[in-house]
DNA sequence: GTTAGGTTTCAGAAATTTCTGAAATATAAA
DNA sequence: TTTATATTTCAGAAATTTCTGAAACCTAAC
């Protein structure tokens, strides 16, 4: 296979993994092109190569920055801002499973601890939902420790642990 | 807390948390709203609860026992179908692994292995390409035996091996 | 202080996703 | 077979998300 060939495939499914994943497919494209970039991009390479307009460049490169998924470089000599993206893959999930932990699973435990104030006696209804409040609480709490743990182990302990486990 | 205000709350949140999670509101509202009702639901209580159309919750219900979320219960002498939520959070997220792995990270690999092919000798940007593309395919297929490995295991056994590993 | 090169913002346009409602379909009961 | 009730489908409408492009902004160099 020709490198263009497999550059554009990987930029594809990349993009449509991330779509799936409630990121929208340029921020992930940006991201690919990073990933498989050997030196820093500038904002205007990134327009390039993905045709796609200054604005919408800039915004995707901030979000990618704001995840803690993408760097800015600076070259001596240079105005310009380079970006370089994070290439380790245990970093990268990381920084993932870190972003989303505190902007979605940190809000509704929130939500779920005003809940859980619920008068159970009220009805049969109210005693389910209070139940699967509950339930929920009791998972998402243990789910939030286990990411924790997951996020401060490093790469090698993680895996090291899992296939003791496998066997 | 009044039920009526918690169960407004909750199916809120969850509709949000569905959102950012490439599911949309209303099949995760539907879901919410089932797993809070002590009894099964017809189609014309799910659409009058959410205030949708007949075809958008036929829809969404369909989408939900597609994915093993939702089943359907049968009434001696009635003709209309009710439907029960899965109830069991670890089941839940157990059903959703096993499709999202399916639906995403599967179909990624078999991209990346084709991808894998490439002419690393070409240039240095084809030797980038080629390494990004190992190192998330190693990264992949770690990840998808670990899941394999979490839907086997009961939640007990999940929730037990983590404990010892947190201490 | 002015200029030049670069970055950020944002209103409206475009694309995509989701929803509606009515017609088509299915089937249990009469 | 006919009727009545329930489910499914799907074209177009509505809502939401994403993108563009140009103007505003920032700042280093002159």
């Amino acid at each position: 296979m020709e490198w263009q060939e497999g550059k554009d495939k990987f930029l594809q499914a990349w993009g449509t993994l991330g779509t799936s994943w409630g990121i929208n497919r340029t921020m992930a494209q940006i991201h690919a092109l990073m990933m498989i970039s050997p030196s820093a991009l500038s904002a205007d390479e990134v327009m390039e190569e993905l045709q796609i307009s200054r604005g919408n460049a800039n915004m995707n490169i901030r979000a990618l920055m704001d995840w803690g998924l993408v760097y800015k470089e600076l070259r001596a000599g240079d105005r310009r801002e380079y970006f370089v993206a994070e290439k380790d893959m245990w970093k990268v999930v990381r920084q993932i499973i870190l972003n989303r932990k505190k902007r979605e699973l940190e809000p509704i435990l929130k939500i779920l601890d005003e809940i859980s104030g619920i008068d159970e006696n009220e009805s049969e209804e109210a005693k389910a939902l209070a139940k699967a409040v509950n339930d929920i609480k009791l998972f998402s709490s243990k789910a939030d420790t286990t990411l924790d743990m997951l996020v401060k182990a490093d790469s090698n302990w993680f895996v090291g642990t899992f296939m003791k486990m496998i066997k």
